[in-house]
DNA sequence: TTAAATTTGACAAATTATGTCAAAATATAA
DNA sequence: TTATATTTTGACATAATTTGTCAAATTTAA
């Protein structure tokens, strides 16, 4: 099961582009690129979008990678996250089907 | 579907307590919990311990509220909100069975 | 009404997230 | 090897978000 910093990694890496270059078209540093794709710091939003559109994977599949590690990272010193995640979806699907209307 | 929120004002209520009271126990401003009563405001995992413990309420079914109102507040303006949780859950899996080793 | 309780919004302080930079470590090529 | 490019790390700065106070406005109920 790989993290979405292993993921982008290997579309880095399929490419043969330095870290430079893809953090170039982030704006940001290449260090800070390095430290999402070790999974040591988590991207924006902002930055999974573009990573979509730079290496032309579907956008969706990214940000559900990147929504999902944070939610991971939101429960993961609990001893009830999967509880926590299994109300939440409840919670959610409670809350769509009424917004529906 | 009740909030942590609203389940802690019920609590308040059946006890016939302002605000202040409760708020002096948290060691907060009473617009705070007025506001975490109303939604307004996300409570720490701190208050709610000190919450549960005051109302003498199970501390995992208040944290358990607590943590997946938090996940809700994560996702909710996404439309892949529920496929993000399940994939989620699948990663706090993964972890939890790799960690018992 | 008037007194208590609650709610609201402007603002301040504290915390956390995001970023830069430069040096250290590692990998690659000559 | 030695030199060069790449990656990683950690100290630090800045920005954004969270958490809180306070006082005034609103609501509730005696």
């Amino acid at each position: 099961m790989d993290s979405l910093g292993d993921t982008i990694r290997k579309l880095r890496e399929d490419k043969e582009l330095p870290l430079r270059t893809v953090a170039a078209f982030l704006d940001i540093d290449q260090a800070i690129l390095s430290k999402i794709e070790r999974g040591h710091r988590k991207p924006t939003r902002e930055q999974v979008v573009k990573l979509a559109e730079y290496f032309k994977v579907k956008e969706n599949d990214l940000l559900v990678a990147w929504l999902s590690d944070k939610l991971v990272y939101e429960v993961e010193d609990e001893d009830m996250a999967l509880k926590a995640l299994q109300v939440a979806e409840e919670k959610v699907k409670y809350i769509t089907k009424n917004k529906k209307k």
